[in-house]
RNA sequence: CGGGGCGUAGCGCAGCCUGGUAGCGCAUCUGCUUUGGGAGCAGAGGGUCGUUGGUUCGAAUCCAAUCGCCCCGACCA
């Protein structure tokens, strides 16, 4: 494909809204353009990307057996009624929704189990026809709260999403494992490095969750790792074992201690300089929506930890949970906000200790008075310890719970989630078979997504320079960059156009850049910044057939090769990558 | 939702405080020269200053509303 026939325009600089270097390359290199907040328009370059990467998500599915299929993006709203979601999802603000001509109200999808559901509920009546696997890759919409970081969390992106229909709990776990597979392999073809981790299912629902992490340092999601024993979990999951402290030298009587202003553990490591972070138990105030009614829920955590209220949500099966507001706190403590403590809480509280608090002796807590503590309190002598569950955060540097291995916090973007989603929406669909001895039973599901453009954005905030873009072989846009020097020299010409025309013949796809009147430094400025990774450049030795070979990203002295020798590069390299 | 910031040429920005009819860099167009890391010279085109209303003799500039975009926060007592 000769670049000068192409509609391609980079940027010298970057666009003033991008925030994240993928953002910032692609739109510089005219692979996305913004239309609105989340929206982007993918160029030609960026489509090549996304059909690279489509089509091997679709070689994997279908080598595992899945059906590709095509559902609608436009729902209608009773549907989401069945399911319970529509009320949910137009609260948190997510759906994008609106009414036809008829009045009726309809959604744009931001996820397919409602529509899956009941056309497998429809085509489906026998256990023989069961286990099935369907997919599709299509434009999802969401209307998220905040929209950022360019392709990486837009209101309309694209996603394959899958699911999984057996006649059985341990079947829909075989299906689930099928899957784990299919992405471990979509993931290492697409050349990214990444970590599979277990995981939260969120608002989804189901069981069995585990995501795909790509290893990057500006991911949004922090996941805990351990080299020695393989233990890797998003930290909204992830346990520890934590030791408790010493106990004090001598054990005394539960006494009040003065601590004015003293609002935060930090104000209180000045005032008791002796007594360590660890043996200082704070009492944080929520507010949980639980079903129908607000609860206010005090949670008492170690002062060196944190609370993961991804955890406290589960463990209450609430809706939402919140800080208490200052209103509240005061009316369950009688305190200033920073005095909150288990003793002497209104009886409205319910009262919840994160693991933390294990053996934890002669803690220091709030008082439930203002500028007042209470310190050398002990569980069971002082007061019942109450309802204790894990509830923290795992921190660097904590044991695995086997005691195996110590964990790392590392960062991670999410490229996918499968869950085990058991009978959830089949039951409530009234998604049934007929087993062998003709009775009713629910069709166990799992679901399955891979953000289709946030991988292609993903590979770019794993994969780039101070100079641009660096594609993974399997989904770059092109596999080689032919970089023509001087357009319109007869030997350049013949030999870049012999060089192009082989490649292409084998099936290999060649960005040729014939620009004239281009400087040579510019035409190694744009290579650069698109990042094609193979490249060759024919220049002032095109007449001995002597071109030069370099691969974005490697740190290597460019090679001086003869044509024949460079097209045998470029064939081992793209059979290598599998592309 | 709350808080902050910004909308001026395709892109990045200045001008606004202190009103007087718009400027810089990149990009684009024409010509000549140049051709291995974003070339030089000469010339040129392109903007209802987000929108609406108000104040004023006069508004990019002041005021109000509105739309859009960006950032921060959902801060642990």
């Amino acid at each position: 494909m000769r670049l000068s026939q192409q509609l391609f325009v980079t940027l010298r600089e970057d666009p003033a809204d991008a925030e994240v270097r993928s953002h910032a390359l692609m739109a510089r290199a005219g692979f996305i353009q913004k239309i609105a907040a989340g929206i982007y328009v993918y160029g030609p370059m960026m489509w090549r990307v996304l059909r690279r990467v489509e089509q091997i998500v679709r070689d994997e599915h279908d080598k595992a057996g899945c059906q590709e299929m095509l559902m609608p993006a436009v729902q209608p709203r009773e549907l989401w009624d069945e399911s319970g979601r529509w009320e949910r999802y137009v609260n948190d603000g997510i759906l994008f929704h609106f009414r036809d001509r008829k009045g009726s109200e309809v959604c744009l999808g931001p996820t397919h189990e409602e529509v899956i559901t009941n056309y497998v509920k429809r085509m489906v009546q026998s256990h023989k026809q069961l286990p099935v696997i369907l997919y599709q890759i299509q434009t999802k919409f969401r209307d998220e709260i905040r929209p950022r970081f360019g392709l990486m969390r837009g209101r309309e992106f694209i996603m394959k999403d899958a699911y999984s229909f057996d006649c059985t709990a341990e079947a829909m776990v075989e299906s689930y494992q099928t899957m784990r597979t299919v992405y471990r392999n979509i993931f290492s073809r697409c050349g990214l490095r990444f970590t599979p981790v277990e995981a939260d299912s969120g608002a989804i629902g189901g069981s069995g969750s585990e995501e795909f992490m790509v290893d990057a340092d500006t991911g949004e999601d922090a996941i805990a790792v351990c080299r020695t024993t393989g233990y890797a979990a998003n930290v909204e999951k992830a346990v520890s074992k934590i030791a408790p402290p010493p106990a004090p030298e001598a054990e005394v009587a539960m006494h009040k201690e003065p601590t004015p202003a003293a609002k935060s553990c930090d104000d209180l490591q000045k005032l008791f300089p002796d007594l360590p972070l660890e043996r200082m138990l704070k009492t944080v105030l929520y507010k949980a929506v639980i079903g129908e009614t607000e609860q206010v829920v005090a949670v008492m955590c170690r002062g060196d930890r944190e609370l993961n209220e991804v955890k406290l949500l589960n463990h209450l099966d609430a809706v939402a949970i919140e800080m208490a507001d200052e209103e509240t706190v005061k009316r369950v403590t009688g305190a200033e906000v920073g005095f909150a403590g288990p003793i002497g809480l209104s009886d409205e509280v319910r009262l919840l200790a994160d693991n933390s608090v294990e053996g934890v002796q002669g803690f220091l807590c709030g008082g439930n008075e203002t500028d007042t503590h209470y310190l050398d309190v002990y569980f069971g002598r002082d007061l019942p310890q109450p309802e204790t569950a894990d509830f923290g955060t795992v921190k660097e540097g904590d044991l695995t719970v086997d005691g195996e291995g110590k964990i790392e916090i590392t960062r991670g973007i999410e490229v996918g989630h499968i869950f085990q989603l058991g009978t959830k929406y089949s039951e409530a669909m009234s998604a049934t078979y007929n087993d062998e001895a003709q009775k009713r039973q629910p069709i166990w599901m799992g679901c399955y997504g891979i953000g289709v453009s946030r991988v292609a954005a993903s590979a770019i905030e794993q994969n780039h320079d101070e100079n641009g873009m660096i594609w993974p072989l399997p989904i770059a846009p092109y596999a080689v960059h032919l970089v023509q020097m001087k357009a319109g020299n007869e030997e350049q010409d013949a030999l870049a156009q012999e060089i192009q025309d082989t490649l292409e013949a084998e099936g290999i796809d060649v960005l040729w850049d014939d620009r004239k009147k281009v400087a040579p430094g510019a035409k190694f400025k744009d290579a650069d910044l698109i990042g094609i990774p193979l490249r060759i450049v024919v220049g002032r030795d095109a007449g001995e057939r002597q071109v030069e070979w370099s691969v974005r990203g490697v740190d290597a002295p460019r090679e001086n090769l003869s044509a024949e020798d460079a097209i045998a590069r470029v064939r081992a390299a793209v059979k290598e990558s599998g592309r």
